[in-house]
RNA sequence: UGCCUGGUAGCUCAGUGGUAGAGCAGGUGACUGUUAAUCACUUGGUCGUAGGUUCGAUCCCUACCCGGGCAGCCA
């Protein structure tokens, strides 16, 4: 007999007088004549009630399904007689198939989510987490369907590269050399020309330099993949391997940039209402009582568009005083970026053209500034609670200002001898950004701290698991 | 990395310079078409680790370890 999914079960159109499921005790009630079983299968957050009637011969077997144990149940589904479920299993045949004895470390009360992060092998069977995770699934499919409908190729960039000097932060060497007696040149430093690859590699922190390669080829590309850093961030919104969605479009600027970044965002936001809209309701009631009004609120209306030098203005003229002065050329910090999306515009905004000196050598100059006031085409999108969640440009085509580029940031041109071979041999206008699926699924969850929304967080000095 | 904060029963927490309590979980019994069921009884802790002060430290001090928050870095 096929197993029937616990969700299927419960959107049952009629009762069915032979059924099969499998899964997990989330709690029992015994009675004198029957016991109730709480039956979850991770299918959807709503378990289903299972009925042991004490004349059952397998009857025996109940005591022993205690929460955590797995079970599996023939029966019939019925109409339930008790309020609280539509339908509900009378079983005709009960088996344990794995108990779970009292130190199983799930209760059946709330637990804190630093407690749960201790048991992360366990933690999936929790309410909270199989929804986040089921979010998690249901988005990742969406990040494929929103560029796949419009064309876009899924371009797989090496998570092993030998560009050391992207910008983005410290990166984790890979090597095969020995630490404790690696082989050293005659001047005595290790010598990585004996290494697996014959020269210093790391993880990498971002695939668009390969993305654009792609983008000049394609057209319109996406990277989805893990990502990492070797920050020693202790933050709610930092990890040390994260994943990341890179589109990189061919012929596009800013502005076209821009506009994809609002559609995808609300594309992730609107396909978690529709598939997921059970699990976002739990969300609402015990994390975030706010969340789905905002997102709502999101989906409803235009993000706001601000350049770097009006934030700054509207910074200025708060009245706030601001514990990192602000002023033009300034990185904007948490505390600026929170101010504009939080308070002024209420709302997520994209701030960009940012000025040159603070931004990454690749991004595109903007023509036609005083030398001192110089910006290139950025932007970032600022999210009400989380703050960044994405960074984007349109990239520098024209070959002689981005080696100008790569000389203002003292990059070695012929470390990037390919990137500039792109602006070299039919080059073009290109743009494209990086959202951090982390942050998004934050976002979406009304989830606080990134160590809850990626199955096996690693941070500074945790890689359990 | 800097600053702040916490570490007491399996879990969530209270508490006091004279070596500790509650709720939940577990166990036993009762009761019930129950919904994190309910009621009664009950088991359970060298109070993060190592020093120091003191007649005496879980409590005060120092260091360290671990968790969390904020900042920087960014996604």
């Amino acid at each position: 007999m096929p197993r029937t999914l616990v969700k299927d079960a419960l959107n049952a159109t009629a009762p069915n007088d032979a059924i099969l499921l499998q899964g997990w005790v989330r709690t029992r009630r015994d009675a004198k004549a029957f016991s109730f079983i709480e039956l979850n299968d991770g299918s959807s957050l709503k378990g289903l009630q299972i009925i042991v009637d004490a004349s059952l011969p397998d009857y025996v077997h109940v005591t022993r399904a205690n929460t955590g144990a797995s079970v599996e149940v023939h029966g019939k589904l019925v109409e339930s007689k008790g309020g609280g479920q539509k339908w509900e299993v009378v079983a005709t045949k009960f088996t344990v198939l794995g108990e779970a004895d009292a130190t199983y470390p799930l209760q059946k009360k709330g637990h804190t989510l630093e407690f749960l992060r201790e048991i992360a092998h366990l933690r999936p069977r929790s309410n909270l987490f199989g929804a986040v995770f089921r979010v998690r699934s249901r988005l990742a499919y969406a990040v494929h369907q929103f560029f796949q409908e419009r064309g876009f190729h899924y371009v797989h960039t090496p998570i092993i590269t030998a560009s050391d000097a992207e910008g983005a932060g410290n990166m984790f060497r890979v090597t095969t050399l020995d630490p404790a007696n690696p082989p050293k040149t005659p001047d005595g430093a290790v010598d990585c020309a004996q290494d697996f690859f014959g020269k210093k590699t790391f993880l990498t922190v971002s695939g668009q330099l390969e993305g654009e390669i792609f983008a000049t080829a394609l057209s319109s590309i996406y990277t989805f993949g893990p990502t990492f850093r070797a920050e020693n961030s202790h933050t709610s919104r930092h990890a040390a391997e994260f994943w990341m969605i890179e589109p990189e479009v061919a012929f596009c600027d800013l502005n076209g940039d821009m506009d994809l970044a609002e559609a995808f965002v609300k594309h992730l936001i609107r396909d978690a209402k529709e598939h997921c809209a059970a699990d976002l309701e739990f969300f609402s009631k015990f994390v975030d009582k706010e969340l789905l009004a905002r997102l709502d609120f999101v989906l409803d209306k235009p993000f706001v568009r601000c350049s770097y030098t009006e934030a700054v203005e509207i910074l200025t003229k708060s009245g706030k005083t601001w514990e990192h002065p602000i002023s033009w050329g300034a990185n904007l910090q948490a505390e600026h970026e929170r101010y504009l999306t939080e308070e002024h515009f209420k709302c997520p905004v994209t701030v960009y053209n940012y000025p040159r000196a603070i931004k990454a050598f690749y991004m595109r100059k903007n023509d036609g500034e005083a030398p001192d006031r110089q910006t290139v085409a950025a932007m970032d999108l600022l999210v009400p609670g989380i703050g960044e969640i994405i960074g984007g440009s349109q990239r520098e085509e024209r070959l002689d200002l981005l080696k100008e580029g790569m000389a203002l940031h003292h990059l070695d041109e012929k470390a990037y001898w390919w990137y500039l071979d792109l602006r070299r041999y039919g080059s073009v206008p290109h743009a494209g950004f990086g959202l951090g699926f982390e942050r998004m699924l934050m976002f979406v969850t009304g989830v606080a701290n990134i160590r809850d929304v990626i199955p096996f967080a690693r941070t500074p000095g945790t890689a359990e698991f």
